[in-house]
DNA sequence: GCAGCTGCGAAATATTATTGCGCAGCAGAT
DNA sequence: ATCTGCTGCGCAATAATATTTCGCAGCTGC
């Protein structure tokens, strides 16, 4: 909550834990160059006030049985603020649905969706979201490959500017 | 590489640390029902094997200083696996480029971007993507606000199944 | 120049990770 | 059915790491 600034070791303490999560508070320490309490500390004080929101395992869909990825576009009838939220919650409720974004443009929302297989995700798609309340269109895209698929963002450009604290 | 089968065990270590993945090996070992060694060894395996990739803090972008977030549409002239695998190789290489995903239907591509600012990114936009070999159309929508963003796969719904093993 | 604040680091302690080893369960062969 | 080899568990010991405690140095405002 409180309004914390950062100086350059939290932003590498963060570059470091948003590419490994899971390495040692000794080992990230002598990465930003200080020693393990104060970074420890600060590590502590970066999820208490929400720069760092979790950590997680990135699991490989593939083998696991989850083959299908799909892009939906989702346009609704309403776009009052009561009906936008209502869809918004509805998505928090859908597992299939990974993410749900608010666009500008000729789309308002965009999903991303994953599935164990086509017919569970056609099941999903045809019973309960071009089912739903509110929802005008529904434009689904198949992800026939993967070229890239990132966490977080690109520390990397930070590092090329000029960093003004 | 080799071909592992999970066991229930398994599965649920990986749906433990995909939903938190700095959890105490003997806090996993708890959860999961089995003591603390064969724990790390089922762990050990899982990273060995690709299950799981990689572990990731997940960093507020906001509060980092990463406002905007965009989705870019992208179709190319020529659609010979060469282009293709052209175009994704180039997408890997800029950073603000956090996923690229091959689609079926209108668009050859989608990518999830994310940058600063509005300024940075269409710079890239101009300069970069429009510009790029190969590119015929690119189509932006802007997020306006996220409603959803989580990691990975959706365990539940696989609890939810009959285990056929 | 002297409080008061902030953040570092050494040392001590508590937790956790990791290794080594023996045991139980199961499958295939005799 | 019993033996044998394989797999995976858990206990116990050890190594590594996390966490706490505390004193010190630098900076700020008076």
């Amino acid at each position: 909550m409180p309004t914390i600034k950062l100086d350059p070791i939290d932003r590498k303490i963060l570059a470091e834990l948003q590419n490994d999560g899971r390495m040692t508070n000794v080992e990230l320490a002598k990465r930003v160059g200080i020693s393990a309490p104060p970074c420890l500390r600060r590590v502590r004080t970066l999820e208490e006030s929400g720069f760092i929101r979790g950590y997680h395992a990135e699991v490989d869909e593939r083998v696991l049985g989850f083959e299908v990825k799909v892009f939906a576009m989702v346009g609704l009838h309403s776009q009052a603020e009561v009906d936008l939220s209502a869809f918004e919650a509805q998505c928090r409720e859908w597992p299939l649905v990974r993410e749900c974004h608010m666009l500008n443009g000729e789309t308002d929302f965009i999903l991303k969706c994953v599935a164990p297989d086509l017919t569970t995700f056609q099941t999903f798609l045809t019973n309960h979201l071009t089912a739903a309340e509110n929802v005008a269109s529904v434009k689904t895209s198949l992800v026939i490959r993967g070229a890239k698929d990132e966490p977080g963002v690109p520390f990397s450009i930070l590092e090329a500017r000029s960093v003004d604290d």
